[in-house]
DNA sequence: CTGTTAGCGCGTTCAG
DNA sequence: CTGAACGCGCTAACAG
C-alpha cells in the first residue's frame, strides 16, 4: 500500500480534501472527531507528503542549493556549516554541488537546480575573472531570476546579484603592513589561480601596502598554486630553488600555507628563524600546526549565515553588497627581521 | 513566459509527446527537421525540465540522500568526497544531511529525504547503541524500503541492511599491540560518546591486544570526549589532572589527539619524548601537526565509494556487509619507551 | 512518425 | 464544515 494522502484519506473515511486540510493546518477548520482520524491515518500508513506534487503545485520549494568549489576544502566546509545552521533554522533543505573550479560544471549545475524548482541559490568562493564565463554565468541566472529565484553570491563581486564579501583587499593590505612592520623587506607570495578575483584582492591589498612602506614586490617573488595544500608546498619549493633573498612566504590561504610549513620542514629550514610563513583565512587548523599560522582571519561561518539570511529575505529593488571585515593574527610563524 | 515544455512543443510547432521524445532520445524517432526545431526553441527558451514533474511520474528520482554526523568533521567530509565521486560519475545528485549527533534529527531526515523520494539513503557514520532508537530507526526506514528506496550503512552495524565498514577492532587491535611493542604499559584512552559503536569497537580492540600483552587498561585511564578537536584537548588535560603513571595516550579519532596534542604542548610536555600520543583515522592534517601523528589509516573516500556504488548496484536478497582493512602508521608523535 | 489523452500526488477553488 | 473537480508539468500508452 502505498503511502498517498489518497490513501490515508480513504483509510480515515474522509476526502480527499480533508486530509489534505487538517496536514496543512488550513485555515478551515475540521472537526475534531475527523482531524483525530486523518492523524490516525497517517500515522498507521506512515506518511509522509511527496514532496515532488507538493512542488509542483505550490509555489515555492524550501529547498536552496549550494555551488562550492569544494566541500572537503576546510574553508568551504566552514562556510557550509554557517549557510546549514541558518537553513535549517528556517526549515530550507540543502543541495550542496561541488564544481571543482570547473566553469563549465557550474553552469550545468546553474540548470540542475533550477529544474529542481530550488528557491535560492547561494555561490560560495571566488568567481573567474574571465569576461566570457561571467557572461554566460550570468544569461544562466537571469532565467532563474526571471522565475522568482534569489541568487547570493559570497565572495564574488563584479557580478550582478546580492552579496556578502570578506574584505579581501583590506586583508591583504593589513597582512603587507604587518610584514613590512615585522621588518620584511623580501616576500616570496603563493598566490591562488590567476584567474579568481580572491587571488587578485588579497594580492592587490598586499602590494599596495607594501608599496607605501617603500617595498617592492617583483613578479620572481610571485608563484602561482591552486588552493591546495600540496600545490602550496611545491610553490615554496619551487620559490626557494629560485635563489632570492626572501625571508618570508606569503601564502594566500591557509591550506597552502601549510604547504608551505612542510616543504621548509623538509628542507630544514626553520619557521619563524629562518623564515617567515603567513597565511590567509584563518581555518581551524591554523592554531594547531606547528609553528602556529600567522594569519588572516576571515569569518567564514558568518559568510555564509549572512548569504543564507540573505537569501531568505524578501528582494528588494537594488543589490545588497555587505562587506565582513577581516583582521590579522599574529601567531607563532612570523618574526621580527 | 515560463520555461515549460508546452511552451517549447507550441513554440516549435509540435506537440507536447514530440518535444517530449527528442528530449529523452526516446526510440521513437523524429523527424530531423521536427527535432531541429524542437532544440532551437529549447534553446531560445532556456527551457529545463521540471524535476518534479518528472519525479512524479518516473519510477526513480536520481538523487540520493546522504545522512551524516556534520560534513565540516574532516572524517565526514572525506566520506562525502568519496560519495560524491561515485553519485557523479553515476549522474546521481547528492542531499546532504547534518544530524550533529541528535538521533531525533535523524529521524526526520529520513522522512525528508522519503518526501523527497530519494532512490538510496546512505548513513555515514556511527549509529547509536540504543537499542530504542535503533529500533525507531528501523521502522522509519522500513517504509522506505518498502517503496523500493536502497539504503547503505557506512561504519554502523547491529542494523540490518548493506554495510560497508571500517575495521575498527582490528584497528584498534593493531593500535594496541604497536603501543605494547614500543614498550607502554600504562596508557589513557580519550574515547568516543559512550553510545556510539564505533568508540565501542576501537576500544575493545584495542583493550584486548592489551590484554593479549599482559597489560592493564584499568577504567581511570579512560575518559570520554565527543570527537571533536576540543573535548580531546580538555579530555587530555583532564587526563593529566588524574596523576596516573601514563606514557602515552590514545585518542579515538584523530581530531582529539589534535587537541590533545595541543594541551600537552600548553603544558610543556613535550611529544614524544614525555609522552606518546596516538590517533584513529588519519585525516589530512595528521601529517601536518607536530610531531606528525602515529594513527590508524582509515579509507575514508573509499568507504563512501563503495557505499555509494552498493546503493546503486540491484538489491541482493541477503544484506551484504564489506569490510575495509585500516592499518597502523607509525609516525614522530610516539617512540620506544 | 506524430498527436491525443490519461494519469502521477497534491493544493485549491467552488459548490453543497 | 466538507467534498468533487481542476490543474501543476511531464511521460507513457494508445490511436491515427
Amino acid at each position: 500500500m502505498k503511502s498517498t494522502l489518497a490513501n490515508v484519506a480513504s483509510r480515515a473515511g474522509v476526502s480527499l480534501a480533508t486530509a489534505s486540510r487538517v496536514l496543512n493546518n488550513s485555515a478551515h477548520n475540521v472537526t475534531p472527531d475527523l482531524r483525530a482520524r486523518v492523524l490516525a491515518a497517517v500515522e498507521e500508513l506512515h506518511y509522509v507528503p511527496n514532496a515532488h506534487a507538493q512542488a509542483l503545485v505550490r509555489a515555492t520549494t524550501s529547498t536552496v542549493g549550494v555551488i562550492v568549489h569544494d566541500v572537503s576544502d576546510p574553508y568551504f566546509a566552514e562556510i557550509a556549516g554557517g549557510i546549514q545552521r541558518v537553513a535549517t533554522d528556517a526549515g530550507r533543505l540543502l543541495m550542496i554541488c561541488n564544481t571543482y573550479r570547473d566553469a563549465e560544471r557550474e553552469l550545468a549545475y546553474i540548470d540542475l537546480l533550477r529544474s529542481q524548482q530550488v528557491e535560492a541559490i547561494i555561490f560560495a568562493g571566488s568567481g573567474f575573472v574571465d569576461r566570457q564565463v561571467e557572461r554566460k554565468l550570468t544569461a544562466h541566472l537571469e532565467s532563474f531570476s526571471a522565475a522568482g529565484g534569489r541568487v547570493t553570491f559570497i565572495g564574488r563581486h563584479h557580478i550582478s546579484g546580492d552579496a556578502v564579501l570578506p574584505d579581501n583587499i583590506g586583508g591583504g593590505r593589513d597582512m603587507g603592513k604587518a610584514l613590512a612592520q615585522l621588518g620584511h623587506r623580501h616576500v616570496g607570495v603563493i598566490c591562488g589561480p590567476a584567474q579568481l578575483t580572491t587571488t587578485d584582492d588579497r594580492l592587490n591589498g598586499f602590494r599596495a601596502a607594501l608599496q607605501e612602506a617603500g617595498i617592492d614586490l617583483p613578479d620572481e617573488y610571485l608563484i602561482e598554486g591552486d588552493f591546495s595544500r600540496d600545490s602550496g608546498a611545491r610553490a615554496a619549493a619551487a620559490l626557494l630553488d629560485r635563489g632570492m633573498p626572501i625571508t618570508a612566504i606569503f601564502a594566500l590561504n591557509d591550506l597552502m600555507a601549510v604547504g608551505a610549513l612542510a616543504a621548509l620542514r623538509e628542507r630544514g629550514i626553520r619557521v619563524p628563524d629562518q623564515m617567515s610563513v603567513a597565511g590567509f583565512d584563518d581555518i581551524a587548523i591554523a592554531r594547531d600546526v606547528t609553528p602556529t599560522l600567522t594569519t588572516v582571519r576571515v569569518p567564514m561561518a558568518e559568510l555564509g549565515a549572512r548569504a543564507m539570511a540573505m537569501a531568505l529575505e524578501p528582494p528588494t529593488d537594488h543589490f545588497r553588497v555587505e562587506q565582513l571585515p577581516t583582521s590579522v593574527i599574529l601567531r607563532e610563524s612570523t618574526r621580527q627581521r
